[in-house]
DNA sequence: CACCCTCATATTATCGATAATAGATAAAGG
DNA sequence: CCTTTATCTATTATCGATAATATGAGGGTG
């Protein structure tokens, strides 16, 4: 029956999400403290509610704790963040060699894809650009079949999707969608190894581009 | 000043560790509910850092929670196991590419390595070889000088670490042992292509042989 | 002026108590 | 005898209040 489930969720969940919603927002940003008692006010609760919420962001790696002094939102060093495109590149090439579905049907999602890349890159559509640039490496790892892997490659999105939106925005679009056709290529082809190659080249170049920003 | 300096750990902090240490040393078994107020009696605390603890346990993967019924010590089921293994193959496979440090360093700590674990095999020691083994891979991944990377392979320990110790009991330890050197040899001549082959090969045979357990 | 205290203040950490909930058990109805 | 509904119980979720702590301001001292 198609009863409506009114999903009562936890008081934490629902300050969590709210939280999560700011931070991608903007509305909070990095360096931000986010005071418990503040904060609980302005949502009518306790501290309790408010002080699981934030540990909860911390352990998803949005923010950073210090004992006794509080949270503030993560900022992310130079360091850290090539970090976490290394560890991307890492899993989306192991992804490729693991790929479980159809290779078919895997190359023409990464093609509706890159065709959205194209299509913003036209319009000059950071925001969508940036979209499904995102959902096509979302969609490698995907391929894996391996959940463990893919929820290790979301938590790292915070910290890349900073940094992306500021690559974007200063690098041309066209150079960027250029390093994704050779990836669908190669893997029509069967090519494993050799999309892994320009997964390589293209982690290499985005990599490129960061330092000349920073 | 030789100063002893007493860290003041806040109460989450040391029940948390705590609770690690009983769930590693099997005094905590998967399955094993963990009740709030029960173990803040055990500890003369009150709830509210217990149940923070558990909270941190959940991010580290270490036990499951269900709104309003609790939380129990994780069971990792095979399907986890394998995605445990692709992961943790991934980071190593891209860390070898990405080695920071000097080959030479390398190779000489990862032979350090597997002489323990050639010694522990002659002395039939299954507790010290599991160790050193994963001494020898949690090195591939520091060489590559990449933080995330290595607190990432860490997480997975615990998962990882309870059919470890289920395979070297019932596999010889020699075909383990095997692996192993392979990889050192490619490295010293610097084929990190090569490495990374016998690296897939070695967790290939490790899966065949947890399949053919399970 | 630099340094080290002391104290005030803002905020987190912890407490004990209560409310809300899931799951088990018993009762009612067909 | 089975199914559904009500009640009871164990436990989590949340509350409001208090204790503990870090940080910064001021004030004294060399």
């Amino acid at each position: 029956m198609g009863k409506i489930v009114i999903k009562r969720q936890s008081l934490t969940e629902q300050i969590k999400s709210i939280l999560i919603d700011r931070i991608i927002a903007g509305t909070l940003n990095p360096g931000d403290r986010l005071k418990e008692l503040q904060i609980a006010e302005e949502f009518g609760t306790s501290q309790a509610p408010v002080r699981e919420a934030i540990r909860s962001l911390q352990a998803l790696g949005y923010v950073e704790h210090l004992p006794h002094v509080g949270a503030q939102i993560k900022t992310f060093s130079q360091k850290e963040i090539e970090e976490a495109h290394q560890v991307r590149e890492a899993l989306e090439g192991h992804s490729l060699i693991l790929a479980n579905v159809e290779i078919e049907t895997l190359v023409e999602e990464l093609n509706k894809h890159t065709k959205t890349m194209h299509q913003a890159m036209s319009e000059n559509n950071n925001a969508t650009f940036s979209m499904a640039d995102n959902l096509f490496h979302r969609t490698i790892v995907e391929s894996s079949g391996n959940k463990q892997m893919l929820s290790i490659w979301d938590s790292l999105r915070m910290q890349l999707q900073v940094i992306a939106t500021i690559v974007e925005a200063a690098t041309p679009l066209d150079k960027l969608y250029a390093l994704h056709p050779p990836i669908v290529a190669s893997l029509k082809r069967k090519h494993r190894e050799n999309a892994g190659r320009f997964l390589a080249e293209h982690y290499r170049e985005i990599g490129t581009y960061w330092d000349t920003l920073s």
